[in-house]
DNA sequence: AAATATTTGTCCGTATGTATC
DNA sequence: TGATACATACGGACAAATATT
């Protein structure tokens, strides 16, 4: 654990260097972090600055902390931050949120190539389930989303990409977030889309299975998304 | 703002009742949140146990505190989420810094579109400053990377796209994190290639951009990256 | 433009409860 | 049981940044 610059507030600077302390050492979940005192003569804060960092990851659930045992590293995950975030719905100003959307269609579709040749026929059926669950749950916008969630990733979990698999749950999370307030009628005019898709995918046809993404992707919610165009065409 | 239970460690209830607090009232982005002595004195806590909610959020994203001013509700932002996201994912590992790149490459590709068309001709004065930069640079890798990424930046900022942005900037933190011991020789030779794209935003001839920009991703730390093909070509 | 007040940033000291040996 | 190590929590003090007059 090395010193600190100094430009940044120090608590943010100090939860960037632990941050990166439990990287660098390659600690695990239930390894200890050296203590408050340790932390704070090495990085050169007091114990209020450092205590700032630490309940911050706490909190987040990246590290646990123990009177009379010390802090450990746990298994990190973003779950509290999605539940805990604050989402404001100004009327009429979720750019943002299409402009998540955008980025979503833009990866899946330059990925898709690679994901069709990475599935597998099982694969292909948990998609064919999901298709089914959608029908089952059109009343249901929790469940229907839950299927279409479990569709894509079943889509793309194949490649092994874990940094993209790790993307998509993000923007899956934050979509939950938003979608309290959504309507369900877009919802059920996805299922035929998402049948198409599966469609292609079970005759091994290419062509059609990204013709297929590409009308999944240009209605709805993806509308305000900008198009996906070829450079060289 | 009322007062605080026992039972959980206090400073994570006084982060649900600030939060709480927030929501009762319907602050909204830009709002103010009361004083850290207001605050403290409505929940009976100390200031320290205060901060350490209040840290938390602001490094989450929910709040911005401000010296003389006090402490105001941000609008949510992806910012954490793909910071955090990115580096626990990538993390060092070859694996998953090439998976990163490849996403990289992939949205500078789908967007550069937009961003072509979106371009005024002072960001492209700025782009070409930044290749001037880099040539003065080519022994110091720190300014060249700092070089690299105000180039890219400044070619995608236009777009307005803030969850975007927000992406690449993770993409570049984690790689100034963790790049800067391996990559001294094929720097140089990415200035010709940043060149060819200034040159071709100058003449605005999109056939050219495009093709500078695929060959800038073809080469180095891109190569195990995946290939960008267009899907019904 | 300058002085003053307000608010957060940072540090220090001390006491207490809890886990480990 | 006792001793030690560690996090929890409180209060005070001053510095730095911003707003206000």
């Amino acid at each position: 654990m090395r010193a600190i610059k100094k430009e940044d507030k120090l608590y943010i600077q100090t939860f960037r260097e632990i941050r990166s302390y439990i990287i660098r050492n390659g600690l695990k979940p239930g390894d200890l972090l050296p203590t408050e005192m340790e932390m704070c003569q090495t990085l050169g804060v007091s114990r209020n600055v450092l205590r700032e960092a630490i309940k911050s990851m706490e909190l987040m659930g990246m590290v646990q902390a123990c009177p009379g045992r010390g802090t450990a590293v746990r298994e990190f995950s973003m779950d509290f931050v999605f539940q805990n975030v604050l989402f404001f719905n100004v009327a009429g100003e979720d750019k943002p949120v299409h402009e998540m959307f955008g980025i979503r269609r833009m990866l899946e579709l330059s990925y898709m190539r690679q994901a069709f040749y990475a599935l597998e026929s099982t694969d292909v059926e948990k998609m064919r389930d999901c298709v089914r669950r959608m029908h089952e749950s059109a009343r249901d916008d929790l469940a229907f989303t839950r299927a279409d969630r479990d569709f894509h990733t079943a889509l793309f979990r194949p490649l092994g990409n874990s940094v993209l698999d790790s993307l998509m749950d993000a923007i899956w999370a934050v979509d939950e977030g938003f979608e309290l307030e959504k309507k369900s009628p877009h919802l059920a005019s996805s299922i035929p889309k998402h049948e198409a898709i599966v469609e292609a995918l079970e005759a091994y046809d290419y062509r059609a299975f990204a013709r297929a993404m590409e009308v999944h992707f240009s209605s709805g919610k993806y509308l305000k998304a900008d198009s996906f165009e070829e450079y060289d065409s």
